[in-house]
RNA sequence: GUGAGUGUGGCGAAGGGGUUAACGCACCGGAUUGUGAUUCCGGCAUACGUGGGUUCGAUUCCCAUCACUCACCCCA
């Protein structure tokens, strides 16, 4: 136990934690450029937040929350999500005093309790974008180009836009009310899955890979969701798309997608990669504001997954990751060799040069081989003649060619070829 | 939460109720008094997930447990 760690979580190791900077950097710029601004907020936040934000009836808040007690007996609860934290923070710091839409975004881990499995970590990670205070289709479709343009960026390959609508307050209840009268008296005919479907979340019964539950559907005449929009909704829909042609952002429709959170309203939609699950989504939120004790607000975001958009990478660019450079490795030959190879070391480093030794007191064939499984560009040499002369051998790896020479020359040398 | 599979050194991997558990990779030293490859020689490591049980004896069989993997549910 001791040197194992909890379930569902992962070390981010050399090697692997550059791709995630690579991703982290691509968010940032990316967001940059559509003028999304970072905030960051707690990683735990009171309970009573998520369990009204998020939606009481979810199974992230009925079964997969980490809660906990702390010493002044307060209910808090590691994230499993970053929206609602977002829209505290916007509400607490009374951002909605801004006269401009408020476009923020945010990386970080979130927790759910889950069984771990492929993908899906009981600590991951997401990046996800936030948009206070419109209610303009052309928000819609800006937010979800912006995601579309990091993953672009990035090199992601493959990836759809599922898009629906999932209504509002007022046409999303009627339709409910509807499937719910319209299967309940047959409801004994759906799959188990489906019967507790009917009662939490009827939308997802036209997601059933069940035959049958698929064809009881057709036989009660149950409309989706995007035949049963209101007239409101149906013009905000029709926004979005009309913005995404003006983008040419494809997308496909999905009248059956469903989110799993309460707060989406309206806009709804997901980027699937072919082969792989979902590797985000997002949906507007118009009522989460509110709901949370602000004044009335629209709100739309995303998230994504960086496990999932870190996999979908791996697998989609076999090659191997180039190993990052180092500019130069300083090998001592003998004692007084490493204590000039330290002192070579320090001018180097403060120059830019990013440079190492052995420190292992290795053979100075072990230590040129470390050279090499370091991807070293040079190496320089110091024995007792180039201590003694105040000098250093000057060794490209590559073309095998060494010139013996002063310190400042070699670093010169170094740095000039480093650009 | 449900179901299935797996767990042998740093990594990969064989084996199998009985005294020293293969092999490969990696790593270290030497052949080459101070130079990256190949080759050869030598070296290396608290390795059978953990806890019980059966047995004269278990890493091997049984049970439990933990972890990992995959699927379902759900989600990013």
């Amino acid at each position: 136990m001791l040197t194992q760690r909890p379930r569902g979580t992962s070390d981010i190791l050399p090697g692997v934690s550059e791709q995630w900077q690579r991703l982290e950097q691509a968010v940032r710029d990316t967001c940059r450029l559509y003028n999304f601004k970072e905030i960051r907020t707690p990683v735990f936040e009171h309970t009573e937040l998520f369990a009204r934000g998020v939606g009481e009836t979810t199974d992230i808040v009925e079964k997969e929350m980490y809660t906990f007690t702390d010493r002044g007996d307060r209910s808090l609860t590691l994230r499993p999500e970053g929206t609602a934290g977002v829209v505290r923070a916007y509400v607490e710091n009374k951002l909605f005093g801004s006269p401009d839409a408020v476009k923020m975004y945010y990386v970080g881990p979130m927790f759910r309790y889950e069984k771990p499995q492929k993908g899906r970590d009981r600590q991951f990670h997401q990046y996800g974008c936030e948009v206070f205070g419109s209610e303009d289709p052309g928000v819609d479709a800006e937010v979800i180009a912006l995601n579309l343009h990091i993953l672009d960026n990035l090199g992601v390959k493959g990836v759809t836009v599922e898009l629906n609508s999932v209504g509002c307050s007022v046409c999303r209840p009627l339709h409910k009310k509807d499937m719910i009268e319209r299967l309940l008296p047959v409801a004994d005919r759906l799959c188990k899955d489906c019967q507790a479907r009917l009662e939490k979340n009827p939308l997802r019964i036209f997601d059933c890979k069940n035959e049958s539950c698929q064809a009881l559907l057709k036989e009660v005449g149950a409309p989706t969701i995007a035949e049963s929009l209101c007239d409101e909704c149906q013009t905000h829909f029709s926004g979005v798309q009309g913005a995404l042609d003006a983008m040419d952002v494809d997308y496909r429709l999905n009248p059956y997608l469903v989110r799993g959170l309460d707060y989406y309203t309206r806009t709804a939609w997901e980027y699937v990669v072919e082969g792989f699950s979902s590797i985000g989504g997002g949906g507007r939120y118009n009522g989460l504001v509110a709901q949370v004790g602000g004044p009335e607000t629209p709100g739309i975001g995303f998230a994504g997954g960086m496990e999932r958009v870190l996999m979908v990478l791996a697998e989609q660019s076999k090659e191997a990751v180039e190993l990052p450079l180092l500019d130069l490795y300083v090998v001592g030959v003998d004692a007084s060799g490493q204590l000039a190879a330290a002192k070579l070391l320090q001018q180097a480093r403060k120059s830019g040069v990013s440079a190492d030794r052995d420190y292992l007191q290795r053979s100075v064939k072990a230590q040129f081989k470390a050279a090499d499984r370091l991807n070293a560009r040079y190496v320089a040499v110091l024995g007792e003649t180039e201590v003694a002369q105040g000098r250093v051998a000057l060794k490209n790896l590559a073309t095998g060619e060494q010139v013996d020479m002063t310190w400042a020359d070699a670093i010169l040398q170094v740095q000039q070829r480093g650009v």
